[in-house]
DNA sequence: CATATACCCATTGACGCCCATATAATCCCA
DNA sequence: TGGGATTATATGGGCGTCAATGGGTATATG
């Protein structure tokens, strides 16, 4: 499995350390296996992150913007600055950034929420109220959910 | 990672010595890893760097701007003739020349920000402002933000 | 000679690395 | 297939190393 699926809550401990989900640092590509990024997420409360691989990405396509247009240097701001790069020990655990943990609420425990090709984590309780509104959005729009399922392509 | 990325305060001390954040003295090559380049920034306020090696893309990007166009000097003047290198001491500092100093209002402190294959240097505070005033303009376009941040491949 | 800059050394706190344990999952063989 | 043995995961803590910072002294440069 090459996507972050599942949910799972961790404890921070003293040293402000938590475990990355064993089944997330599968995901991660064998070559940085131990390097993850984060950032705020733009429409939650709640910390993002994935593979160093994504930002690769995302850097090239911001090079290939006009290097000397006000969007190149918004891109730019708003994403490099904006993510933080954190290494995960031998055990799989790594740091939540102070600012972060305050942007998200989070304290003594993390609640990792896989999204695919990138990771949410969340206050639990704030995650666990965001899982219960996300679903009743879905259902009000069952029509739209039953396009996505069963789309051929 | 080979990329400058997030964002660091750190001091200035005394002598005007200012410590060079790790994670962008590894993003260097180890060869030039004891000189950087600084300019003031075209479109903000603030003192912009990179290793040596950038030099050439920032060459190839402006000579792709046309030649006779006014942009063409005006950049070429403003860039190639302000460029100052400076060299990184054994413990990861530099010296921000006065000028560069002046031009971004810096005193006490600098605030370095990530912008992939180069970094800026800010007042804290400017900095700050900065940041939001960018993440405000991409927040008006979301269309274009997402198309950044969209993987498809 | 005076000022600026490079080099050296010291301090502090944060972080990485190592080792240890408990619990859970998996395996393996009689 | 049952149950003990092995392995993996989450978690806790000690300790050495490194990054950021401060300061003294040598060296250079005009």
């Amino acid at each position: 499995m090459d996507l972050f699926v599942s949910k799972y809550i961790n404890k921070i401990d003293k040293k402000g350390r938590v475990s990355l989900p064993s089944s997330f640092r599968n995901v991660l590509p064998k070559a940085n296996r131990n390097e993850i990024i984060l950032y705020k997420s733009i429409k939650t409360s709640s910390v993002e992150g994935c593979g160093v691989g994504r930002l690769k990405e995302i850097a090239k396509r911001i090079n290939n913007l006009d290097f000397f247009s006000e969007d190149y240097d918004d891109f730019s701001t708003s994403i490099f600055s904006e993510i933080i790069t954190t290494n995960i020990d031998k055990e799989g655990r790594f740091l939540i950034p102070e600012e972060l943990k305050l942007y998200a609420g989070i304290k003594t425990e993390a609640a990792f929420f896989g999204q695919g090709h990138y990771f949410q984590i969340w206050e639990p309780k704030k995650g666990q109220k965001n899982t219960e509104d996300s679903r009743r959005r879905l259902l009000k729009e069952k029509k739209s959910l039953r396009m996505i399922l069963t789309q051929k392509k």
